[in-house]
DNA sequence: CCAATAATTCAAGGAATATTGAACTATGGA
DNA sequence: TCCATAGTTCAATATTCCTTGAATTATTGG
């Protein structure tokens, strides 16, 4: 990930809406969510959503295909994951312990906790 | 890190100044760098740097001191961690995989690399 | 106290983003 | 073919963000 890329990943995540909408797509899976599902959650209209899903695409935290009449969206995990490491590497520059504060603290899932369902 | 800072502190990278500002603070360590030194460095004018300085405090990713004439930042060490979590946390809550990616390709520093300067 | 240094705040203009409704495109079924 | 469904694109407006120069505040040295 070089630094246009991330400071256009940070512009996309900036937005309550686009936010939500990654977090969605997260936790909906390879499989993705229609445009119009989308919408329906983010209580937003097909035009908003639309403008905000092609930012994020425009961005590269997001894929789309389309399949029958919907247009399915689902997240990039490559651009998630890189933009962690840039966000990583950032502040390991200064100091490691940064690093270890994370991974200490980290809540989040074990490595070998879930892998089998990937 | 709630949500609302992390929204906060994505606007604030999201500009490509702030971010240089943030990786010279980050490099910098607990000493900071004075706010004409940074305007210095980004050949950036006092007015503005006091701009994008005001705005990443805001989002609590830098602090300040004074210290005699000058205004000393310094990058907040525990809010970049918080943000790295954060993303985290998203990415982990659909698939661990990005996890482990992240921490495979990390070429960025070992935890029991250089603890011993911080 | 006065001048110099270091920075911030203010106000104004310009640029980029966000929101909305209307018009348009693509797909699938009767 | 015609219609309904699912989305996008366009144009206009509103809002927020960025930049700049002028005025202001805080600190130190003479």
């Amino acid at each position: 990930m070089d630094e246009r890329q991330a400071l256009s990943s940070f512009a996309a995540l900036s937005q309550e809406t686009r936010l939500a909408i990654v977090r969605a797509l997260v936790v909906a899976g390879p499989e993705g969510l229609a445009a119009g599902v989308i919408a329906e959650r983010m209580g937003v209209s097909a035009t908003n959503v639309s403008f905000h899903l092609k930012e994020l695409e425009r961005s590269g935290l997001i894929s789309q295909r389309r399949e029958s009449r919907s247009i399915i969206y689902s997240a990039s995990y490559d651009a998630l994951a890189g933009l962690v490491k840039f966000l990583m590497e950032d502040c390991c520059a200064g100091h490691p312990a940064i690093r270890e504060n994370v991974e200490k603290s980290d809540g989040c899932c074990s490595p070998d906790d879930e892998v089998a369902s990937a």
